[in-house]
DNA sequence: CATGGACCATTGGTAGCATCTTTCGCAACA
DNA sequence: TGTTGCGAAAGATGCTACCAATGGTCCATG
């Protein structure tokens, strides 16, 4: 913690506060209480609003205030929103439609991977899916979680579509989002790693179809699973 | 809007300039020399250099300066963003990525609307479809565009996901952004019309399967012709 | 040639001031 | 009583000036 950082803990703090609700919509900030609140001095808790302004939080109005918004206008696909709504209450909620939007996205993801990935990412992927499968065995959650991430990630990022690439954060808040809830099966169902290895082969062979089909059959299954499990 | 918004403006213009390429990445930027330029304090300009740190276009160094980044790390879904790419060259990919997106996501929230739509939406939707329709035969553009923005924001909402929601701004950038470009034919072609019309009797019908199928041919339709015509 | 330390440019953060817009309250008037 | 208009105050917007921390750069020394 040797770096300043201020505002960021400033940020994080009052973020938190207006996505989990405690400061409800049409509620008047200023910067001379945020200031006091946070002992901070008024130009960084300017430079902190102009943030959450920009995220859709707020909205500044002259002699009233920053005037907090409601949750329609709010920047819901930012990561840092979303962070901080999965710490919050309406978690739940906040996981089935990042999950929906993962049904929506991610299948067709993986099918660009398979058409447009280097040789480095397929061979990576594999190699993913293999260490995941080993680790699933010892059931050390937190390294399996930094291996579905990290494979996640790059099926986004090789898709050939940066819009979905720019989606990997968002899915990577998900799932680390997910572990960190305990969410997760102590260890992971052997049909999930089924899948991640089934995706892999499919994008390594360059079969699109396959990749689709089958990435769209695991995050369907992680949506079944939590609409029952929930 | 005689607002000052004094920011907004430098904004748009270092906004502008990153994501045009006009400066490369890893060009480093002082407050000193963006103040200079803008003829602005240092104080604006840091807010403004805050606000470009979040959208992932710059990072601050401390003695170096803020050094601007390589296109992976932008905030590409980010309407700002999108909206200075669309102005700049690159627009072609963008509308490209973009459109893909739209396949993957609008078909899901077509069928989320069939099920979670107000009365009201569905009424809304098969008027603005008919709306469409006169108009498309009477060729304006500009009113043409303002019905399919609502019809496609109205889907995105009304569908249950607020993340779909939340890609309403994005879609009706690219309509806009397709139209002001020139990308579009000078009169609708009635295969659009018809399934425009399709996808609000789905809904209106209360059809998931049928809404989902037809919202795919309709932005299957608009990416085949993006990728032909381009 | 490597290494360590001094220098200094530039961000991070604070303080205080002037200005301008918008709202609120009060008073005057119909 | 209800309405209009004016003044005051609250609070954002923007500026200047200042000090602290930090991490490149570069030189001197082994």
């Amino acid at each position: 913690m040797s770096r300043p950082a201020l505002h960021a803990a400033v940020l994080d703090a009052v973020g938190r506060a207006i996505t989990s609700g405690d400061v409800p919509p049409g509620t008047p900030l200023t910067l001379e209480a945020i200031g006091a609140v946070h002992g901070v001095s008024r130009t960084v808790a300017r430079e902190v609003m102009r943030l959450l302004e920009g995220l859709g939080l707020v909205r500044s109005k002259r002699r009233v205030g920053l005037v907090v918004l409601g949750m329609s206008e709010w920047n819901v696909l930012d990561p840092r929103v979303i962070r901080w709504r999965l710490a919050g209450p309406g978690r739940d909620d906040q996981l089935r439609t990042l999950t929906e939007l993962r049904h929506a996205v991610e299948p067709l993801a993986a099918a660009g991977a398979a058409t447009h990935a280097t040789a480095e990412a397929r061979a990576e992927l594999l190699d993913l899916a293999g260490r995941m499968r080993v680790l699933g065995s010892h059931g050390d959650l937190a390294e399996f979680l930094a291996l579905d991430v990290r494979m996640h990630e790059l099926l986004l990022r090789s898709s050939g579509n940066e819009m979905f690439g720019a989606l990997a954060d968002v899915v990577a808040e998900v799932l680390t989002g997910r572990t960190r809830l305990g969410l997760m099966p102590p260890a992971p169902v052997p049909e999930a790693l089924d899948q991640h290895e089934k995706v892999a082969r499919a994008v390594a062979d360059g079969d699109p179809g396959r990749a689709e089909a089958t990435m769209s059959a695991l995050v369907g299954e992680v949506r079944r699973t939590l609409s029952s499990g929930a």
